[in-house]
DNA sequence: CATCAATATGACGATAGCCGCATAATGTGT
DNA sequence: ACACATTATGCGGCTATCGTCATATTGATG
């Protein structure tokens, strides 16, 4: 017996989907990880990733509309910070995730 | 303090990202949702979610070289299987925050 | 109010991925 | 071995998104 939940509806399964493509993109999924080693300015950003200052405004702005990252004043510049720990949780679950399939792989490879 | 893990490398981000580059297209989450329902062969994937044959193989492909799906032979058909229940711990984590953020929403509007 | 730094946004070329059609490849049962 | 059902794949159109440049907008400060 392996059924278990019912299916998500159409429009459930659309937002799954939208959350899960903002992860897809490597460059949001760093911006993210540096936010999460703490708030930063969009300066600081620039220097730690290289990316153009257009090209990290707009990443943010969709991070941002998620609820994943959220912004303050300070002066002149916007600090940004990652909010809640979902991402972690769900990168830690992938990671484990990955290594287990490494592991069988390897342990395969021994065997033959 | 809020900074706590260490940035993942470009290559762990990569893969991060390919991963929920799968989960981030709603035929691909569709199936996999369908399948956690329990086994099914090609044919009842076609009549439950309407997608072309090609389509459907093509999805399945990607979900089996990520370890997501397996399938065994049952003489002529192939019948597939979603392993593991780390989609669903996943969209269970996201699920929350989504109903996470639109309680708050209603809190906000409620207090305006 | 004027100026200037910081951030957001419109426009656009480039690329990647979806999806179906037609067809090839594969494996099964007679 | 042949015919057939099932699945995989080359091809092409289509759309969405990325990433950059240039420009607009915003907000702080003299």
């Amino acid at each position: 017996m392996a059924a278990a939940g019912s299916l998500p509806s159409p429009q459930l399964l659309e937002e799954y989907s939208q959350f899960f493509r903002l992860l897809s993109e490597p460059a949001r999924l760093q911006l993210l990880c540096q936010l999460r080693q703490g708030p930063m300015d969009v300066a600081s950003l620039i220097a730690a990733t290289g990316f153009s200052q257009s090209h990290i405004s707009r990443q943010l702005g969709q991070l941002q509309r998620a609820g994943l990252v959220c912004c303050e004043r300070d002066g002149v510049r916007t600090i940004w910070r990652a909010e809640g720990g979902l991402v972690d949780d769900l990168c830690a679950l992938v990671q484990t995730r990955l290594r287990q399939r490494l592991q069988s792989q390897l342990a395969q490879l021994q065997s033959a």
